[in-house]
Parts: C-alpha cells; structure tokens; sequence
DNA sequence: AAACATTCCTGCACGC
DNA sequence: TGCGTGCAGGAATGTT
C-alpha cells in the first residue's frame, strides 16, 4: 500500500486522534519484521506520551516525550490502525498483528503487517536524522528542494529509465510504483525513457506532476488497490482516479487507446502509449 | 496461481 | 589492477 500519500494521510489521521496521549502498555507478537523488534522496545515506550506525529518520505515519526522516537514503515503490506477498545478488547487478536500499544483513553493503537517487510524502531530525537534508514533519503518531492534544477543535475548522464530514476528513494523520497506510473502518464513521458535523455520542458512536467498527483491523491487520503486501510480502517479513495496504474488492456481516460503494462527494474509499469512519448 | 504497494543485497560491467 | 558507481535482478513473505 504505503507510499508518501498513504502515510501522510496516516499521519493526518493520527495527529487528530491519538497525539497527546500515553502509551500504558504494551504487546508484541514476537515474529521479526523487516529486523527483529529491539529487545528493549516495550519497556522503552511504555509510560511515554505521543507529542506529535510527522513524516519522513514513507516513514511516519511518532515524536514521544524524554526525546524519544517511534519510527514506523509500513513496508509492503503494513497498517498502523487506532482501534476503539470495544472494537478491540483483546490485544492482538486479529492475524498478524505485531504490536499494540494500549493508550490512556482505552483505544488501542495497532500495527499489523501480513508480509512483515516493515519496520518499527525506538530512536533518539537526536540520532533520527543519522540513522540508516533516514540518512540518504532524497528531497522531498512536495518540498522545495524537488525543483527542475536539481532533477535535471540528478538524471545527467543516467541511462536507467525515468520511472526508476523517480523511485529512486536516495534521488527523491516517497513515491513508489504506484504514484510513479501516475506521475509519468500526467507527464505525458514514457516510463522507459532514460533519464539522461529528457529535455528541460520534460523534467519541468514531471516536477509539476508530482506535485499534482501526490497532492491529489493524499486529498483523496491515498489509493487503495488491494487491501490497504487507513488508520480508521477505511479505504484510500483515490483508486477510482488512477488513470494508469492497474489498467492493463483498459481505455485510455484520455485518448481512448489502451493502456500497456511493461516490466522496468522488475516493475510493472503501467502507461498510455499515446498520451506517453 | 502468478503477481505484488516495500527495501536491501548481490554481482556484473564500465570508467578512471 | 583496483576501486567506485550505475544498473539489473532477486530475496524476504503471505494473500488474493
């Protein structure tokens, strides 16, 4: 599920609901995710108090009083859902939970990941930026340092296609396959382009794409393809909009024609091959 | 039953 | 030759 439009509208959700509330206990499954959970990580957030909720590219930062840091990545097939204790008496009983933290107004705050490619992790305040999984993310694609001047200095002389160029999360972090094929087809570029070889009104449109499509979509609260839920447990709407991603052998919203679906970097990439040159 | 929204690691080819 | 970099491919795993 879980791109840049995913956790910021997981981010969303959760500042309104569960910021300013204390953890007061906590469970854990015992399974490994993408690592093994820390062995000190229920003693280290228990009695801690949620002061706010950010996001970094796809990571969701639960800033915790003390300094510390709940760093979460929902990976391929996680889902952080704030659960009402009546929903959910019983801690950890549904398959595949892996942590549930029990907060100081009765609801439950849940992390549950079938495929368990995610990642959750206790960090320092201080160290946040430092770490492995922080250090080296790319710009922001909403912020402005993802402007042309600096695509345009990160695609000279790649020869690998755009699509993989923009998923790149060291160039720019957040998007992944999803919202790359979307950004590509507002674009009009063709995903196997080589970086290296777009023109400075092509990376002008993928810029200004990026920002429309992402800022669409986390208007919509994210896509919900297979089985994504946001933190309510309630789909990402913007699914219905996509006009590429998914679409194999369907009409063009466009131009009519229909919609191909080639392996890039071991990808499917979904495109127009008319509107996409 | 083949495909999959994620990251991470390996190995190969190339250039200095 | 040796090193760094870019790039492709595969692994991790359970579900549909």
């Amino acid at each position: 599920m879980p791109e840049l439009p995913e956790v910021e509208s997981l981010r969303r959700i959760l500042s309104r609901s569960a910021k300013g509330r204390t953890i007061v206990s906590a469970q854990i499954s015992g399974k490994s995710l993408r690592r093994p959970l820390q062995p000190d990580f229920c003693p280290r957030i228990v009695s801690r108090k949620i002061q706010r909720i950010g996001r970094r590219a796809k990571y969701l930062t639960i800033e915790l009083d003390r300094d510390e840091v709940a760093l979460v990545h929902l990976g391929m097939s996680g889902s952080l859902t704030h659960r009402s204790g009546a929903f959910s008496a019983n801690a950890l009983d549904a398959h595949h939970d892996h942590v549930d933290l029990a907060l100081d107004d009765g609801t439950h705050l849940v992390y549950n990941d079938p495929r368990r490619f995610g990642l959750i992790k206790i960090v320092s305040r201080q160290e946040l930026d430092g770490i492995g999984e922080l250090e080296g993310l790319g710009p922001e694609p909403l912020g402005p340092k993802f402007d042309c001047a600096y695509l345009a200095s990160k695609a000279r002389g790649r020869t690998a296609a755009v699509k993989n160029l923009l998923m790149d999360q060291r160039v720019v972090a957040g998007i992944g396959n999803i919202y790359a094929c979307e950004i590509l087809f507002r674009a009009g570029i063709r995903p196997e382009r080589p970086a290296g070889r777009l023109k400075g009104k092509e990376i002008e449109r993928i810029i200004a794409a990026t920002s429309a499509v992402l800022g669409e979509a986390i208007g919509w609260r994210g896509t919900t393809f297979r089985s994504y839920m946001d933190a309510r447990g309630q789909p990402g709407r913007f699914a219905e909009r996509l006009n590429v991603y998914g679409r194999e052998g369907k009409r063009c919203f466009r131009c009519g024609a229909s919609i191909r679906n080639r392996t890039l970097g071991g990808r499917a990439s979904f495109y127009c091959p008319r509107c996409q040159k």
